[in-house]
DNA sequence: AATAATCTTGACCGTTCGGTCAAGATTATC
DNA sequence: GATAATCTTGACCGAACGGTCAAGATTATT
């Protein structure tokens, strides 16, 4: 009883009290993930996330000591978001309905969150100097258990013979490029972003390219 | 008579005076390839590229005044292997063979520069602060007459309908991803680059999606 | 051999970086 | 309302940055 009570009170008081920590982290998040992209791990400077944040700097390494840390937290939230992505793949049974739900979704992120995808892609870029064994661990199964629903639809005939994993690798680079690549892309656009109906003409064309190309469509 | 010696006495004089020049010239442009595509721009230091030359700093400030200097002469070579990739391309009159062509030598390129791959990769994903003129004008006039050979290929019947500029970029992305996503394609492979055969292998299922996935190939 | 041009180098400079700190303001607890 | 815990902040620090400079070494020209 009294246990039960002091238990409720400490979680309350918990709550409370890390109420004003999770707001501030939050904010500081979100004008880390915008910096971080912008100008890059080493270009990024707490200074500039602070100011983004509306915060003197100084209270930024009260909520997270280094710059490195703040940067793990950023990269934590883009790895789930990637595994996240996987869910429609998951649920469909046919080939040609995982598949093209799954370049739909990574499309889509693409779209609604540029700056995470390019974070990732500079990460990657420099060589994964911290997310290598997240990489060789959590990505490694989870990419092997998408190879094997692959590997099935192979031998079930339903697709072409082919390496899963390449392909995978495909589908990741073209849909990511949207992302990484934008300022490319609305160069030779006439500096326009793609508007929404040629972003819908481009996941249309990348997903029909993908599935015929492997013998999932005809 | 007097003229045409001093003449070539000056171009002799300009050759040899510019030995050292050239040579050193060279020297640091590779040492700076390796920094900048492991560090990125704003991580790679002077200090760095000169220990990676076996020079001193100042030295190198000698050759070129400033780190964006050295930088643009960087990018610009790496710009022009870009379009010259594109000579198989134009020589082929075959929709096949003209973007099997393409495919693979992009691809080569991917396997055996990947360092500069990498260094566009950053430079595009920073917003192409420093190129994005050359993009807007070259690139762009350089994507439009082989979007037109696409579009011919497209009214001849040789292969479906689609929009050409999404098929260059989907060509773009899967290739130097081989480059770019060189580290976690390496995590996802047993801590392994891809051997010869592996991308071989890769070289060929990437042109055969694309090919057979645009109604080029059956 | 003398002179001019080019190249090399250690020492140095102002600026900015990530991070610290102590003192004060605010909020929670009893 | 006193006390403790948490949050906020301007001032500050050593290190590393890009870049400069003057003086000496080397090479080219006559």
């Amino acid at each position: 009883m009294k246990n039960d009570e002091s238990l409720v009170k400490v979680r309350t008081k918990s709550v409370r009290k890390n109420q004003i920590r999770l707001s501030n982290e939050r904010r500081i998040l979100a004008a880390a993930v915008k910096i971080f992209a912008g100008f890059g791990y080493q270009g990024a400077t707490t200074r500039k996330i602070a100011e983004e944040a509306g915060i003197p700097k100084a209270n930024l390494h009260y909520y997270f000591q280094t710059k490195e840390q703040l940067y793990r937290r950023v990269l934590d939230g883009i790895f789930k978001d990637w595994l996240a992505a996987a869910n429609t793949f998951d649920e469909c049974v046919e080939p040609i309905e995982a598949l093209r739900g799954y370049i739909e979704t990574k499309m889509e992120l693409s779209r609604k969150r540029p700056l995470e995808s390019r974070i990732w892609a500079e990460e990657i870029l420099r060589g994964a100097p911290l997310i290598q064994h997240e990489l060789e661990v959590t990505l490694s199964a989870w990419l092997d258990t998408r190879v094997k629903r692959i590997t099935d639809w192979i031998n079930a005939g339903r697709i072409d013979a082919l390496n899963p994993r390449i392909l995978m690798f495909m589908i990741w680079a073209v849909t990511q490029h949207f992302a990484d690549f934008e300022s490319q892309i609305r160069a030779l656009n006439q500096q326009q972003n793609l508007s929404e109906n040629q972003f819908k003409e481009a996941k249309h064309q990348v997903t029909r390219i993908i599935l015929k190309g492997i013998g999932a469509l005809d």
